[in-house]
DNA sequence: TTTATCATGTAAGTTGTTACATGATTCG
DNA sequence: CGAATCATGTAACAACTTACATGATAAA
């Protein structure tokens, strides 16, 4: 039916995983999906809601170790089948809104030494970023030792874990060749 | 005062480099930012309308060589302000949408020779894009060489399409690595 | 004359975000 | 007892997309 939503297969592929509640797919999603997927928990709720109508999952209300009882969602039969045979269709073109490139045009019309600090800014949240993957990578290869994930569950997040890695070291190393390229376009660019 | 709509900054780094159309904004979009920021022609339309009321961008009515007469717009010198001390603050976080790494994170849950094929299309795909980006590279420098463009709009344009060429290299790289993944993960999992 | 490209727009619908709203439990 | 975290939602708004709509000019 939905041709579209693919927040709707996140959710399914949160859920294939383990069961979890909305407040968990949240916080998933943050650390887990959010370099190439998210969305706020505000969409999360209404978009369980409709899934259950439909029959993708359903839900069991547990009473929590700490704070309010929870709905916990899991995925059904059917939902199963939806989720794993959109997997298996070719995937349409990412969609990419990246503001620092926006601003990067604008990099010649601008005082070299501005655009070098900002380079070096960006350069940093970059290698935080990979350190951070990096640190979920040791922690989710733990859990494939310690038994708490399937293999199947394992493969997927590390190959998705495995593309933010190579993009954060990519997008480092860029900022670095901007910055070089600049500084031999220019040599005294102050000086003009 | 429009504090959010990356649109129009996009619209004004385009306008900056040359008087523009809606229709050619429409075409460089596609061609030169499409990898970090694309939006169709009906957005770009009403966007135009309202900076020209906004005092951003001007416009002149000029007959077409071939076609309908165009309105070909300018960058204004509010316009240049408001994009140039736009694009010295740090940028926000870019937003992401890759369908593709949704879908990998089902891959375990898939026959391994579907997952493999799919992910040399997706190799495919992103070598394609390489290529084009390299000749685009080559024009570009062309350009410069013959004068059709300034220093300022060359700098800006270039570094944008170097992050473009990384990309794409890392993508076409990630393909690779997680194809060898899967298949060194599960010798036999056709056998089971 | 029909197709492709040039050229500009509007209207309806989708999908998200931000802000608002509530309330439980635990830790310091 | 206040702050942090847990937990779930709604409402208003923003920013797009898709489809609709029109029409000029040129080449085949």
């Amino acid at each position: 039916m939905a041709e579209k939503k693919t927040l709707d297969y996140v959710i399914l592929a949160g859920l294939i995983r383990k069961p979890r509640s909305g407040y968990d797919l949240t916080k998933w999603m943050e650390r887990e999906t959010s370099h190439f997927f998210v969305v706020g928990h505000s969409s999360i709720y209404p978009a369980l809601a409709r899934m259950e109508r439909e029959g993708l999952v359903r839900y069991e209300v547990v009473a929590s170790e700490r704070g309010p009882k929870r709905k916990v969602y899991s995925i059904t039969e059917v939902g199963r089948v939806t989720l794993l045979s959109w997997a298996q269709e070719p995937a349409v073109e990412r969609e990419v809104r990246d503001e620092q490139l926006v601003k990067t045009l604008c990099y010649g019309f601008l005082p070299e030494e501005m655009v070098l600090e900002r380079l070096q800014q960006e350069k940093e949240r970059h290698q935080r970023k990979l350190e951070m993957y990096e640190g979920f990578e040791r922690g989710l290869q733990a859990q494939l030792r310690e038994g708490v994930i399937s293999q199947e569950a394992y493969l997927g997040t590390l190959l998705t874990l495995r593309r933010g890695i190579g993009t954060e070291k990519g997008y480092a190393a860029w900022c670095d060749e901007a910055a070089e390229m600049i500084s031999s376009a220019t040599p005294s660019r102050t000086n003009s």
